[in-house]
DNA sequence: CATACGATTGAACGATTGTTCAATCGTAAT
DNA sequence: ATTACGATTGAACAATCGTTCAATCGTATG
């Protein structure tokens, strides 16, 4: 016999780490937002320079459309901000926590498998 | 007029700070794991206690077979580790860095939008 | 004003995703 | 051996995703 196992204890306890649906939600946002090779290569890009939208394209090898679109949703996360420079915008990172993600994202991805 | 721009130095500049396709591809795949409210959720649950696989599933409301797919989602992107006991398989967190993860993506999360 | 350039938009498309469902496996207990 | 329970599997499905394409907007320059 090995050792008991209580299932209802177990759950119960679980549950009560849970944060709400609600930051969770947010929580999954944020690195669903990173979990998209070129959405994450405008993001790393951005650690160094601002760039406008075209510089971004022409680096990643992407439409101008394509990095568009993905740039507004980074907005919309709080990921990038944007400020106008006469016809250019210029995007930047927005939040000194994305570098730290990276950074740890990178350790874990490139640990030894 | 403006401050000159000059596309050509900033695409070279950006261009040098982008890991290998390679990198940006498991770094991507790290976040993606986590941008889904389900497996974050899973994940979070496990930063305080082992858990068998129908706890997993009772504390999170979802069905044993949907909680054993993503757990080997996990466990494939070594966020996860599993141990047998009995009938039972017990799933861990695999990886340190994880739990740093979670609460910087969570800082970022509850900060005032 | 007209032109050029950078940026954005919305529809449309194929591709990927996460779940359900039913069937099956493995182990422990009767 | 049979039963029960926990876990896994694969096919199938709707839903979501990221891109392309064409059209359009805005602003500076000729």
């Amino acid at each position: 016999m090995t050792s008991p196992h209580s299932h209802r204890t177990s759950v119960a306890t679980a549950k009560r780490t849970l944060p709400s649906d609600q930051v969770v939600g947010s929580m999954a946002e944020t690195f669903k937002v990173l979990g998209d090779p070129n959405r994450l290569r405008i993001v790393i890009a951005l650690t160094q320079t601002e760039l406008c939208t075209l510089d971004i394209a022409r680096t990643l090898g992407m439409s101008e459309s394509a990095v568009s679109h993905q740039l507004r949703l980074l907005k919309a996360l709080r990921l990038v901000r944007q400020r106008k420079e006469g016809k250019l915008v210029l995007s930047s990172l927005d939040d000194e926590h994305i570098e730290d993600l990276l950074r740890i994202g990178r350790r874990h991805a490139t640990e030894a498998a």
